[in-house]
DNA sequence: GTATAATATAGATGGTTATCTATATTTATA
DNA sequence: TATAAATATAGATAACCATCTATATTATAC
């Protein structure tokens, strides 16, 4: 499982991914299922699916013929947890 | 001022730029300040700090020679409330 | 008005990304 | 075991990214 906050920004900065990441998260599907609402060829949903596994987002499940993929919720809660962080900073008002 | 939530994340997915940013949100800054934190050089810095304005997730003021770099926060909770409206989406166990 | 500080722009470059086509691998089943 | 379905891999490619050096612009102060 990724830690690195950049790269889990950069899994989510494709317009693809994040409509992989909402369809995922409404229940663990197929690539097979996944391909027919998105306008990509079958390698290339291959590879968007391999950088949300890697990013840790997302892991995955053998099944038969099948590959599972799921969405790590923990992982969202760690984004969800860095971006409140940076909000609640107080400003120190150390202008320049 | 930006809306495009992967736009955003992208926007985030560098290193340079959360330090950036994390640096921001303690208080505005010229970029004349954040360059000695940063192991790039000057033109490097001027390109990040516009991706992040473009982004939406800063804004800026001119004053004088300097030019105020801050962080819009009503940005960040944009982001908070994209993922956890995504972590709350209840699974409909569609599997297939 | 010239020097200085802050910032921006231009142009180059090596690396990464998203995409494709074509092909291979894996697994279940007829 | 041959076929079909799901997925992966290889290789190509065009576009984009992060970075640099060199130079230009802008604004203040002397």
């Amino acid at each position: 499982m990724n830690n690195d906050t950049a790269l889990l920004f950069k899994a989510l900065s494709d317009e693809n991914r994040l409509k992989i990441i909402k369809m995922l998260i409404q229940g663990e599907t197929c690539g097979c299922t996944l391909i027919d609402k998105l306008s990509i060829t079958q390698p290339t949903l291959s590879y968007h699916l391999n950088i949300l596994a890697e990013s840790g987002l997302t892991k995955t499940k053998k099944e038969g013929v099948w590959k599972k993929h799921f969405v790590q919720r923990e992982l969202l809660d760690r984004l969800i947890d860095f971006l409140t962080d940076l909000k609640n900073t107080e400003g120190s008002c150390e202008l320049k």
